[in-house]
DNA sequence: AACGAAAGTGAGAATCATTGTCAAACGGCT
DNA sequence: AGCCGTTTGACAATGATTCTCACTTTCGTT
């Protein structure tokens, strides 16, 4: 498909700059959750000089246009993945922390089912499955 | 007996205070989930005279005994809600915001599921599906 | 190429939820 | 009552995220 954001996506089109690029090259070039913060040391080790706020304006457009994932860890801060990457969900343990990567079509399709039955489209999900591993029980 | 082991037995017993019974109360009043600002508001208009550090320690560590469900909005906020009030999911629109509830035996049975296979137990999940419903499509 | 409007940027200040401090008050004991 | 570890609360500190606003860049138009 063309560039034929120009229908209700106003706020999809984005003009290309130096940051946004940098950006974008940070977060392909890993395949795990970084937070802004993160990211923006990054790029000031790789020398691409970004301003802070910057980052943090760059990864929530990109996340509000879908071209991004985002979710919040356990602390309540956001993190960014680049999309696309081997999509799958966390088991994680409370206590410990230990955590395991699970998937399945099961929800997936029944996200997709109840998202069609609903009369969405282009729809994204999050899924965090938080219990007490064997180790740490008792 | 383990340090950790040692600590986890006391932190299941806590003692009973004016405070806490306040803020337990105030949770019980509602089905909707507080966030610990908001409860701590509650309680200063109801006359229960609550320490807001206290709030916050209070909620922690009724979640930390799983008393209490405690959750992050999307703007990472943490809210909490006495346990098993109607669970379901939410369909968000990413344009509109328009939200519909959704819940279904598929999901919660997935979970279980999965969750029991890598020996979780005291399972607790977060299911949001953001896409564009009908109305701002095209 | 030059121009103007709008979008994007950044350094630093401002927000604001959450956590840390620590002395005083309290609960469960003997 | 007296001891002792726990809980509390006023206030400071933290830290991620947002805001401000003057400056720069992009892009469509001359
Ligand atoms: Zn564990
Ligand atoms: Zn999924
Ligand atoms: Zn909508
Ligand atoms: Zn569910």
């Amino acid at each position: 498909m063309t560039r034929v954001e120009e229908r209700r996506t106003m706020e999809a089109s984005r003009r290309p700059t130096r940051q946004r690029a940098a950006v974008a090259a940070a977060l392909a070039d890993t395949d795990e959750f970084r937070s802004a913060q993160e990211l923006h040391a990054v790029l000031r080790e790789s020398g691409d000089q970004v301003g802070l706020a910057t980052v943090y304006r760059t990864l929530q457009s990109m996340a509000a246009d879908g071209d991004i994932d985002m979710l919040r860890t356990d602390e309540g801060e956001a993190v960014y993945r680049a999309c696309s990457t081997g999509h799958h969900h966390h088991l994680v343990c409370r206590v410990c922390g230990r955590t395991v990567e699970v998937e399945g079509p099961t929800v997936e399709a029944w996200t997709s089912r109840v998202s069609a039955e609903h009369g969405f489209t282009d729809v994204r999900h999050t899924l965090e499955i938080v219990g007490t591993c064997q180790e740490c029980r008792r």
